[in-house]
DNA sequence: ACATTGTATGACTACGTATGCATGACTCTA
DNA sequence: TAGAGTCATGCATACGTAGTCATACAATGT
């Protein structure tokens, strides 16, 4: 049996509200009395139940965080300044990964309606999908990256299209006409977004996404694998791939590598997010860049606010802007 | 207010104790008062609040997994597994960060004391360090990876030390006498065990380990780089780098990639781990493989046994055997 | 018809904490 | 010195669930 608050009253003949009230920090508490109690719950190594004490206040001082896929590289950088910013208000961090929980809504939404959790982020909306917790006990809920177009709450995201647009625009400068393009998963709003971006900008330089350079498939890097070593067995095969996320990008590095074809010699290729690894020699990527960082700690300092605000807040929607890193992968096409 | 068994009752005219067996599957309760209460439970989506019902079994059906770096690619692998057996057995999994958690003792403490888990998983266990828990009210502890001399609980390990001779073992045997080694943190016991048997192997065939060509650090893909950088400018260099993980060695495969220095043909390059990214093209690392999912899986089985168990259980130690997978980062040294 | 067993259900309590309210001691002021 | 005010503390209760014990009623056997 765990030691409990009513164990240091009886030993110190105070009650237990006593004992309650100096560890909460109360000043109606006298301070010799104070020092007994933490003294003696200090050497009794006393530990409030957080499960009592969640009922009485409504409150877990725990999160969730839901990502599709954890061993995607791209979300551990996110979890990190999430995890970091929870931590310093106080708050724990459940992870939910998507890809190995079958029963992800079950989970979410005991979470949500069981009051486990106090709020969630959540990293991997998919279009379509209802907005979980729904119904009057429902916790705040604040998206991340990707986003929900019915959405009545917070979200998070970054100016996909623009940076869709900006990566075309480069690539068209540099003189490329044979341009591919390799998606994630067609229900994000990511994907679809930076497709939209990127077409966009194709078309108004009279030079539209021919549709047999087009594949979509999964954020992973055996996807950008596959489908690029796809592409480039095209004739004549593109001069520029734009990979929907770095993790693609890396996949169509390494099929390029794989053939033997050189980048950006013989072939540019450009990502998006700009993950940590992107900036590895091995890669080296060029890509659009989301204030990654900045983005989760804005996420989280929005549903720390939720859940302290009293009264419901108006859905707010933070646009971080997108701008191109120019490293080694991006270069004129060959001469024909 | 969140609807409760109570609600549920009224709504009936029957007692909460009813709503309670029935949703819980009591077999002594009349079928159709059973299907009125789970019918009624559905359509007022009722969720137990899942404070008061650990309050009353001690259980909150929650481990927490503590990690060193999320960052590191290392850790989500294995957190992927670890977080798909325990949602299988009906488990929700809190991450808890080193890195980015100040407060580390504390919120282990808290988590492990106060109720909040049922069990933890330590994948970042540190030489010297106490064990997490202690006092009658602990909950079980499952070391994975990394152990603690003194543990008295499960730790679920490979075999480090053979590993390290392996790689050794393989480097020696292609004519490298010139031989680096850039370990992990010193206070673990992977980068201890596998320092280890790589120096003892070395010795073994009289080639003991020049102190000059000796580097400690980060298991972190900056360490590998820097340190690599470093050995790269000694004269005579190094032909042959043993990085203490997979990371590390990125990092070092980085640095030979920046000075022009190729790999195997100039210098070779072993790893340990075999993390998933160690078989891309990028990489093609030559690494002393771990079986890291089979690790986790039983790390997670270790410790669910030891939660449903009533009995305290003697301690056990799984140890795996680590296998050498030949890429191609491994060669004989360049003539002279 | 009556005792007996079994079955479905309700009343009640415990889990450990936080907190509103009551109480008693003490201080200060007029 | 008495009354008002302040301060420290205890008492009692609520949070929502699970499970123990008691009870009412039906079914069964003699």
């Amino acid at each position: 049996m765990a030691v409990t608050s009513k164990d240091i009253a009886k030993e110190l003949g105070v009650s237990q509200s006593t004992v309650s009230r100096a560890l909460r920090g109360d000043p109606r508490v006298a301070a010799p009395t104070l020092q007994r109690v933490v003294e003696a719950a200090q050497r009794r190594n006393y530990t409030p139940n957080l499960a009592a004490r969640s009922l009485i206040t409504r409150k877990t001082r725990t999160v969730g965080v839901v990502v599709s896929d954890i061993t995607n590289p791209f979300y551990p950088e996110l979890l990190d300044i999430l995890h970091n910013e929870f931590a310093l208000a106080n708050y724990r961090t459940i992870l939910i990964n998507q890809r190995t929980d079958a029963r992800l809504e079950q989970h979410v939404a005991q979470l949500i309606n069981g009051g486990a959790v106090d709020g969630l982020v959540y990293v991997s909306a998919v279009l379509g999908m209802p907005l979980p917790g729904r119904g009057a006990s429902a916790r705040p809920v604040v998206l991340l990256n990707r986003e929900i177009s019915s959405a009545t709450t917070d979200a998070v995201v970054s100016d996909n299209t623009g940076g869709g647009r900006a990566v075309a625009e480069a690539i068209l400068n540099l003189g490329h006409r044979r341009i591919a393009l390799i998606g994630g998963p067609e229900n994000t709003s990511t994907s679809r977004d930076r497709e939209l971006g990127f077409t966009q900008q194709l078309r108004a330089a009279d030079t539209p996404l021919d549709p047999r350079l087009r594949r979509t498939g999964q954020y992973s890097h055996i996807s950008g694998y596959q489908w690029c070593l796809d592409l480039l067995a095209t004739d004549p095969r593109p001069t520029a791939v734009f990979a929907a996320n770095d993790v693609i990008a890396f996949g169509a590095l390494d099929a390029a590598r794989r053939l033997g074809i050189r980048v950006p010699e013989e072939l540019s290729i450009v990502g998006f997010d700009d993950i940590d690894m992107a900036g590895w020699e091995a890669f080296n990527l060029t890509t659009a860049r989301q204030p990654l960082a900045e983005m989760a700690r804005t996420a989280a300092r929005l549903l720390l606010e939720r859940i302290d605000s009293e009264e419901p807040l108006e859905p707010r929607r933070r646009v971080f802007p997108v701008e191109l890193v120019h490293r080694s992968t991006l270069a004129p096409p060959p001469p024909d």
